[in-house]
DNA sequence: CCTACCGATCGGTAGG
DNA sequence: CCTACCGATCGGTAGG
């Protein structure tokens, strides 16, 4: 059996991932409802109805766009769950290569903030399921740091949380890849303004 | 001359009104472009096509309701730039206003952070301006700060910006009014954390 | 504010 | 991947 019935020829795939490619680009731009399956497929360069040979519903692509950038998000962070590295350093890593996430899928990162809302129930359960996982990691991390004296003590775990979250979540609206700042750049100011603070030391 | 010509009666003000308000509501949380006006007029429980005796079209509720709320950011944030504070007390009030639009509308707010691009070029370069004018706000802000020797001289101004906007912006996800806390506490909280930073003082 | 309707466009399919 | 088409729904209007 040297093929499964249902596997995909290579350039069948290839098309599926420009379509997945280009409608991360008019979803993130135009948003899901205000994208037609036949802007798609001109910006392809075939005809609306030619698309249903590669995809089963326009459905489909959201579900597969917000789920990977959920799963790339899961990734980044998951391997650092258990990483031995001081809180410190924990934050900074997991605040970098989360905005390498969003920096390095802009339109991916739009999309998964703005459209999973209109997502049907059971990739909407699993997103929202996914986005607590990672409300959690930040909060177990603040948790080890002040546990271990490195964060300060009266810190609100969730609202340190949210702050945190709120840094490299919000640069989906403002960071331009191939600018003059790397994601690397930009977690080194924000890394050393929250942990210092804005205030001048006396 | 008791009336302008096109002086609008009380009743249908007030029908207006609650266009603009349920029109918010469904635009946060389906999309302008996934929300039919007949989906609105469902809500208000007329037809259709009678929504067209109060409003012009569709594009006249986006435009009202995104430049109602860049208004609302303008004028809560215009008056404090040229008040006497302190760097310090000028930033924690920016923020609690600022975060006091966004939770006391919290459906306008996601529209205004959500929908602005599907505005039409004129609306679209009103709404950008006044995004500007709000960052411009902050980086003035920072700058007092730095000069005057409150906050440090090594800051980033833009970055600062982008960090405390973030803070306040992104709250528009996670914030329930009514919930425990209020704008005024989350920003004490997120104020402390900003200016003195997580890490616990050796 | 309603009924009845307009042309346009939507997601998706059949058959090739 | 195309042509040709489906029923449904869209924003909006006329006339009352």
């Amino acid at each position: 059996m040297p093929r499964t019935p249902d596997a995909e020829t290579t350039p069948l795939k290839t098309r599926r991932e420009q379509i997945y490619e280009v409608a991360g680009q008019l979803f993130s731009e135009r948003g899901y409802h205000g994208t037609s399956m036949r802007d798609l497929a001109a910006r392809l360069g075939i005809q609306g109805g030619s698309l249903y040979a590669h995809i089963a519903s326009k459905e489909e692509l959201l579900v597969e766009l917000v789920e990977r950038a959920a799963h790339q998000f899961d990734e980044a962070l998951f391997s650092l769950s258990a990483a031995d590295l001081p809180p410190e350093a924990k934050l900074r890593e997991a605040m970098r290569r989360h905005l390498e996430v969003v920096a390095q899928n802009m339109d991916s990162a739009t999309v998964f903030f703005h459209e999973w809302k209109h997502l049907s129930p059971p990739a909407y359960q699993r997103v929202t399921a996914w986005r607590d996982t990672i409300d959690h990691f930040y909060r177990e991390l603040i948790q080890e740091g002040i546990r271990s004296g490195d964060f300060r003590a009266d810190l609100d775990v969730k609202m340190s949380a949210y702050l945190v979250l709120s840094a490299v979540n919000w640069a989906y609206t403002w960071y331009r890849p191939g600018g003059s700042l790397t994601p690397g750049q930009v977690v080194d100011q924000f890394g050393q303004m929250l942990l210092d603070g804005l205030r001048s030391q006396p």
